[in-house]
DNA sequence: GCGTGCTCACGTACACTGTACCCAGTTCGG
DNA sequence: CCGAACTGGGTACAGTGTACGTGAGCACGC
């Protein structure tokens, strides 16, 4: 794909986001719609894995053939464009009452709720996000909770980032975690089972704290304690520069 | 792959790591070694990203037909579990001196060049990471960090994990922005003019936060200056934990 | 020494993937 | 009513991981 074709492609999936693409007259009746491809799509995602994500796959569940998806939507990638910003779509409205730290937590606790809702959100392109209308709406309402902290638009952006990095990175683990006892059929026991021998070989060995922590039983993957726990020290870390900015400090002492 | 076949990959690679598979003496000297199987591995997926990491493009870089690996390694997911360990004994030992905040800046400081150097890491399975000797050992040193703050073995995983999936949540946009902006020849630039006709649209009817912040700057991509933010944030919820046990805070009140 | 059998490299083949291209059938505007 | 516009879909191509089979090379037991 070549610099033009990209820009190309690009215009067009922010065409299709936007809803901004002239529908015809003439010709036959389209048998699918734009949403039933992407909500399908979603269907397919959520419960067989990226991995079984196909154009032939969706096809088949629309009863067409596979090359008709192509009437709809340039590629695969701006499908999953529009998969992402739809998926952003479905929660109801957030509450607009109470103080920053709740409604961010609660905005936390929405997205760790989402991404194990769908699991392939953590596995496409998410570098250079398309910012569709779900995504616009998204970030304006995240926004509106530091609104009044002190926080300047870059410190409300980077404090949306940190959190929002936090529970992708977390969310990443736990959902691949689950995925894979699932898929493979091995159990979290089985798995550490496997690894015990060459594990506790090296522990008491070299790795002392490895062993302590094994004891006290730390290494039960990645949990909805782990979450609550990052959860606190993340809004805590806020708490702490927020009630600096309240207190008058300067910006460049933060 | 059926279930038992899982495990039997499980183990073949849990063998491969600790170095316990034993070599034959009958037959042709082998013409390639498995590190340096791996090495080629990793020297293409950093150039040319994951993507083009293919069994035959390794072949071709080591001169030898693309089944030749496969008298070294059982399969692609057994090489990049591979891949992910020797990455882990690359950069050099961690300065052990200093205060526990300061070590484990450092730590998450090594881990983001890290990510940065080898991009594909987050593109991998790490749901259920296989534990090879420099994984181990890097966990060992992290945890050696924390010991004597007065956190539990569990609180002392619990407060890695968080920094550590915030540190891979945010390299992942960041390396993808980048790799972005090189792969498909789009700029910075180039990419948001192309959605500024439909955000400034939005932006000032529905979505007037977002206008605020856009003239503010806020909206320039995952920067060094997001990691700087983050990681003072990230810090300072775990010192008002650390600070809580000093003070002989009990437990369940943290 | 020498055959036996293990181990090597590698070619072929198969089931997948995204999608470019082409063609036949449908439907509306003039 | 007829041509233009549009639809669905078949075929084909260049990729992917890897199962399987074919010879060639090397070390050991006799």
């Amino acid at each position: 794909m070549t610099s033009s074709e990209r820009a190309e492609s690009l215009k067009r999936s922010l065409a299709l986001l936007w809803g901004k693409a002239d529908e015809p007259t003439r010709g036959p009746k389209p048998a699918l719609t734009r949403e039933r491809i992407v909500e399908t799509a979603i269907a397919i995602a959520d419960q067989e894995g990226v991995g079984a994500l196909s154009m032939r796959r969706i096809a088949a569940a629309l009863n067409v053939g596979a090359m008709s998806l192509y009437r709809y939507v340039p590629g695969k990638d701006e499908l999953i464009d529009l998969m992402v910003d739809h998926s952003y779509g479905e929660g109801p409205a957030l509450d607009e009452t109470g103080g920053w730290r709740e409604r961010l937590e609660a905005v936390c606790r929405g997205e760790w709720a989402h991404y194990h809702r769908h699991p392939w959100l953590l596995h496409v392109q998410q570098g250079r996000p398309l910012m569709g209308p779900n995504a616009l709406l998204s970030t304006e309402a995240a926004l509106r909770i530091l609104d009044g902290t002190g926080l300047d638009g870059r410190e409300m952006i980077d404090a949306i980032v940190t959190t929002s990095s936090w529970v992708a990175g977390l969310a990443r683990t736990s959902v691949e975690a689950s995925r894979a006892a699932t898929e493979t059929g091995v159990s979290d026991d089985e798995w550490w089972a496997a690894q015990e021998p060459y594990l506790s070989d090296a522990m008491g060995e070299r790795y002392p704290m490895l062993g302590r922590v094994a004891e006290s039983g730390g290494f039960d993957g990645p949990t909805d304690r782990s979450f609550e726990f990052g959860l606190r020290r993340v809004l805590d870390g806020l708490e702490v520069l927020i009630a600096a900015r309240r207190a008058g400090e300067h910006p460049d002492a933060g």
